[in-house]
Order: C-alpha cells, then structure tokens, then sequence
DNA sequence: CTCACACTGTGAATCGTTTCACATAAAAAG
DNA sequence: CTTTTTATGTGAAACGATTCACAGTGTGAG
C-alpha cells in the first residue's frame, strides 16, 4: 500500500468524504473520463484538471446568467452565487417592481423584464434563474427561451412547459418542505 | 361524460395542469388513498380533504420547526416559509454570530446554538433547517439528531452522516446550478 | 334493456440509476 | 521469479420509479 493520501487517493476514501458508495465513484469517473491505477487509485492534481475540463467551460471563457425576480429569494441567490464559481457570472436581473427597476441590486444591475429578450441575446447570456410568483414563471420562461437562454433554474412551484433542448432544474422548496415534514411526522414518536 | 370541471376533475386533466402523466397522477392517488369513479374522476372537495388528510398533521395539531444559520438564505427561507402552512411554523433559529443572537429576526427570535438542544426538547421541534456554513453543518445536524429532530433540509454541501430513521433532504444549490450550467453549454450554440 | 364509451385501478413492462462482483493489473513480499 | 494482496474498470444484476396497457365498471345513448 502506498504512503499517506498525499498525492494520489483511491475510490473508496473519496467514496467515504462525500458519503456514497465506492462503485458510484468509480462509475463517475468513469463518465468524466479519468482512469486512475490499481496500485495508486487516482493521482489528485490530474484527476482535478480532468473533473475541472469536464464540468466548466475551457478556461477563459465565462458563461452569463441571469435572475427574473429579485425578491428575498432572488437577492439570496444572487449573493450565493456571486463569485462562486469563477466561469459563471449572473450579469444581469429582471424585474416587474418599477420600484427596483434601473438600480444595481446586490452588485447586479436590474432591468425591466421587458427589456431581457433584448439583454439576453445583446450579452450572450445562456443560463436563466426564475425567482418571481408562481403566476409569472411560465411568462419568464417563455422570454429566456425565445431569447436562446439554454439551461434554467425554476423556483417556481409550476413545472414549466419548455422545449426538449433546454435543460431546467425545478427545484420546489414547499415540496421539499413538505417531504420533510411529513416524514418527522411518520416516524413513532 | 359529466358537464365541466366543476365538482369532479379526471386524472388526465390534473396530469395537465401539473405536466406529468395520466398514469402519475392515478399511480400517486393510489398511495394517498383516494380512489374515484371511472364515471366522474374524482371529486375534487373530497379528494382535497383526502390529500391534506395525508400530507399534513391533523386539523390542530402543528409542527414546529427551527433553522440554524441566519444569513442570506436563512432569513429568505424564514420568511419564504412564515405563514405558508399553518401545520408548520419555524419558532426558533440558531446562529454562532454574536451579532445577531437574543434578537428577533426576520419574525423569529433568535438563540446561541448552544442552547438549540434545550428550546427543541422544550418546545417539541421536529424539523430542522441548515443553512450554515459547510464546515459547522455536521456539529448542527449531530445537536439537531440528539435532540430529537425527526427531518431535516440540509443546503450545506456535504451530506450529512445522519442515522437512518431521521429523514433529510439534501439541497444542493451549487451542484444544481453546475448541472444548469453545463447542460446549457453541451447544447450546440 | 343493451351497447358503446371513457375513465379508473393496477399488474406487468420499461427505463434510468445504483450496486454487485469479478477479470485484470500492478506492487510488494517471499 | 512466483505468489499474494489490493485496487480499478466494467458487464451484469438489482432496484426504484415511471409508463404501458388492459380488465373492470358506471353512464348515457339508442
């Protein structure tokens, strides 16, 4: 066996750090394109650079996003994320409170949502956050579509109506909550 | 066929309004243990009760919930959550910033999370929210679990190391938005 | 009354994901 | 050099969740 995990580490440790099993691992790896050896497992700085060349764009380059709704939500996001990763910048965010609207928000310049089409296809922008009412998500997703925005996150507690080609992520936090709730409450007190 | 949507709905036309299928819709009424008629569908009052019968605590009887770590996301989620469900109610959060501690926030007073073990077995919290820091949120969910927390939603990065028959949902914002991110670069430009 | 229709409830098939288990390989020991 | 050990990569099995497809049933039409 070798040394300390100093410069390579194999699936099994990795597997116990992010609390999955070793085959899942492995298969992961196997999907990134990494191969490690029997006698080593995975040497740490190459397998870095491969998940890095598989997960973000090349290095330079920047993806855009952009927020629609920058209520308690939508500000919260736009702190998380700002800086977080390097090449995924939210560039610009979208309102209908004329309230908010023409000011920088949060570090981020907001816009009416009328004017997102045009921002969108003006600044490249290709991933979309959904923040605003349920009633107005579709809407929204509409817009980022048609302005060739290809992946989006939803907030929204409706499902969207979106074509095949473009990636969403819906993420139901009532629901999550609701999940949660109901099994603390199954379990025998 | 019966008139409109007015006191009876079919699967098909829920299955719509949600976007899954027909087949969904009936596969989880199943579980929720109504069942219709092929001549009406179901009942849409009764249904309703039914549902609600299932998913949440019996008329009176509320569960409460805490969450640790007030910072951007803690204070969305608190008052995200603060009067959405009357059967949940958020009645404590917890935060190591000295700041903050002894005082209302956002609704909800907050304590030192020394004292979280106590006020949880006090006052019968059974649902507990983490939004702390990555590093603190292991400690947390290990005071949460031996007070006596039933569920918990967890956004911090690591999976918790949880016992078995305490139910969590691991939300991963960063990780989703990787998966956003990338699928909108894999689609041809 | 009988027939045709439309919908439900559910067993069986399908699909995507995770896990198992083993052939293979490289190092270390003898 | 040969044997033993331990880890990888991956085909195949297991699993969970979704979808198919159809028998059963109540309703309205004729």
């Amino acid at each position: 066996m070798p040394s300390g995990g100093e410069t390579h580490i194999y699936s099994h440790l990795l597997a116990e750090k992010v609390r999955v099993t070793a085959a899942q691992v492995r298969r992961d790896l196997m999907t990134v394109g990494y191969t490690g050896t029997p006698a080593h497992g995975y040497d740490i700085r190459k397998l870095r650079e491969q998940i890095e060349a598989f997960l973000f764009p090349k290095h330079g380059e920047q993806q855009k996003a952009a927020i629609a709704g920058i209520g308690n939500f939508g500000r919260a996001l736009l702190k998380f994320f700002s800086g977080r990763r390097p090449s995924l910048k939210i560039v610009a965010s979208f309102e209908s409170d004329t309230e908010k609207l023409d000011r920088v928000i949060c570090g981020c310049q907001c816009y009416s949502i009328e004017k997102a089409a045009d921002i969108i296809r003006e600044q490249g922008i290709t991933v979309g956050i959904i923040t605003v009412p349920d009633g107005e998500s579709q809407y929204v997703a509409d817009i980022f579509v048609e302005a060739g925005i290809r992946g989006i996150m939803n907030f929204a507690r409706t499902p969207l109506r979106i074509p095949e080609d473009v990636y969403v992520e819906e993420i139901d936090l009532a629901m999550s909550m609701d999940r949660v709730a109901y099994f603390a409450r199954q379990t025998v007190n």
